[in-house]
DNA sequence: AATGAATGAGTATTCATTCAT
DNA sequence: TATGAATGAATACTCATTCAT
């Protein structure tokens, strides 16, 4: 909102950018692909973001809103039980788009490490909220091994995404959603 | 050996890349990177392979090859339940480095992936011969779903691995390793 | 007209391009040598051009655009012998430059039929053009064998700048000048 | 013979290099070209020849001296025009590789005019042999202006074979040759 | 004489970033 | 604010030439 122009050139390149990076990696995506992508000019991309890394900075916080809208859905489910699942179906839903990208946020993740910006702790820290969540909801069933579960279950589905990508086989993120699914229902 | 010279210098760029590349990541890594790791001339680097794809291509081999040495060994041992959580415990043993860089083979597969050449075969051919190795040990520990359960491994542990470097907390994988090697008792 | 922007950097690189190639070669003469020649930051030529191979089509261009002005001159003239001569005296007159750096457009043609893109058939048609426009004079002067006499024409002036930059002597361009100008007349 | 030694190496590099030249075309030709259509190592190359430059020079040599044997056998002709009638004739046969690939002694003579190194002289000298002999005929002939139809000759084969190869159509070599062949009878 | 290997200078091309208007 | 144009540093790749054996 802050920094929305009437335009809203800002939040396209960024929402752009989130699309763009998932789909051709950090390093394969020049200023040129996203400033197409929004259809803003090149030149102009500069009068918003200072420097690619600040596009990037905010292609993150867009991708991390975009997880918190996720979640609020989620929220209305009554159990914490439903709620997981229903991320998990969630997860299962996208199958064709992991198996071309993999996981958005992962690939994402996977990538900034290897910069030397510091890039890769704002993707973390998007990632450690969804963490987060996942654990309050494993203690909300009672779990005192919460925190285990939630690394678990998040590590399935990076792993997954990463196999289906790999693979390019959706059918491994449905295969393995179904899993999942059943092990939390056998944690009540 | 059919491929070595008497310098070895071809063996020498292939391991040399395996490790950059592990450590800087495909698209951050120079060729004169790769030739100065291997103490190499970077107009030598030509003399063994046409181009960079090549040298990858090489790199993503050599890596295979590891992993057969590894399974090799695993092999020694005297039922699948063992060699599985020998196979755990190597991953938990490696857990500073991949909280440094990554799984060598999830970041390469995650990487690749973006790429035009044909190379992210090549790497999913790597991960499909060590899925293929849990997948007959789970098959000869008596359990029909034997595929279902090595996919769920091996994403726990690309997962895992992901998670660990994001958070650059090796404690990560100590934890999911712990957990796996229960997971595998159970099974039996 | 269209392609030129305000300050007519494109144009001016066609046309340093132009000359270079002519005096170089096409294998020669690299990318700064134009930039340099059009007084171009060498990066910047990349925003007009996409390829080297481009840039060379755009002088190809500019240099059968060069011919049509030519061309257009003769047009001028009363009878179709006489625009015959004046082309015949408009070689004599570049003698030198053909002692030097022998025909643009034959030299061109030679250097491009060694190269794999398709620019030889760019060159072959604006030879071509000269040629159609030579065989109209002679059909406008009732000769049947209209294209025959082009072709020997044409063949002359090509081969008489090679004899010319070979033997470095501009005075074979005038001689053969003179004897070609005495058999256009013998053929009324 | 003085510079041959028992295996003839140094002769096949000479005449692997005429014909790569010819249909490559000297910058695009490499060493390494050269010495893999000789069969010839091309470590070994520089026992033969000090530089590319000499390898080159040593083409040019045995191209003239091929030239040589082609005018040796045209003397055993009876009369001058027989002997120029069957010169074209020659030509005439070698349109189909003229159509692919021009006059190798012409192609030469363009693309070395271009360098720095005095290659054009050797290829001039090659050239001027067989203009010295063409004079020859002519003046045989009774002709007081033989040089400057010994030019002509010479330009205009010069000429249809850079047109036949631009338009790759062997048919023009055929029909100038036709021309011409009449031409040297019209001037008994 | 022979040869696989080594070397380094040179070239086209890309792209983030800046500038002038 | 907006934008086409400018810039230069970086990178993969080629090849004549040299070297060690």
């Amino acid at each position: 909102m802050t920094n929305s122009t009437r335009s809203g050139k800002r939040d396209r390149l960024a929402g752009a950018a989130v699309r763009v990076l998932h789909e051709q990696g950090v390093e394969k995506t020049t200023l040129a692909d996203i400033a197409r992508a929004a259809d803003v000019p090149v030149g102009n991309v500069y009068y918003y973001f200072k420097t690619k890394d600040q596009l990037i900075e905010a292609a993150i916080a867009a991708h991390g809103h975009h997880l918190e809208s996720v979640i609020a859905t989620l929220e209305r489910l009554p159990t914490p039980q439903e709620r997981l699942k229903a991320l998990v179906h969630s997860w299962v839903e996208q199958r064709d788009l992991a198996a071309k990208y993999g996981c958005p946020t992962g690939t994402l993740a996977s990538e900034l490490d290897k910069r030397d910006d510091g890039l890769d702790r704002a993707i973390a820290k998007v990632m450690g909220e969804l963490l987060g969540w996942m654990e309050r909801q494993f203690a909300a069933m009672g779990r005192e091994d919460a925190r285990e579960l939630a690394v678990a279950l998040m590590a399935a589905y990076q792993g997954i995404s990463l196999l289906t990508n790999t693979f390019r086989d959706p059918a491994l993120m449905e295969m393995e959603g179904h899993r999942l699914e059943r092990w939390i229902d056998s944690l009540a």
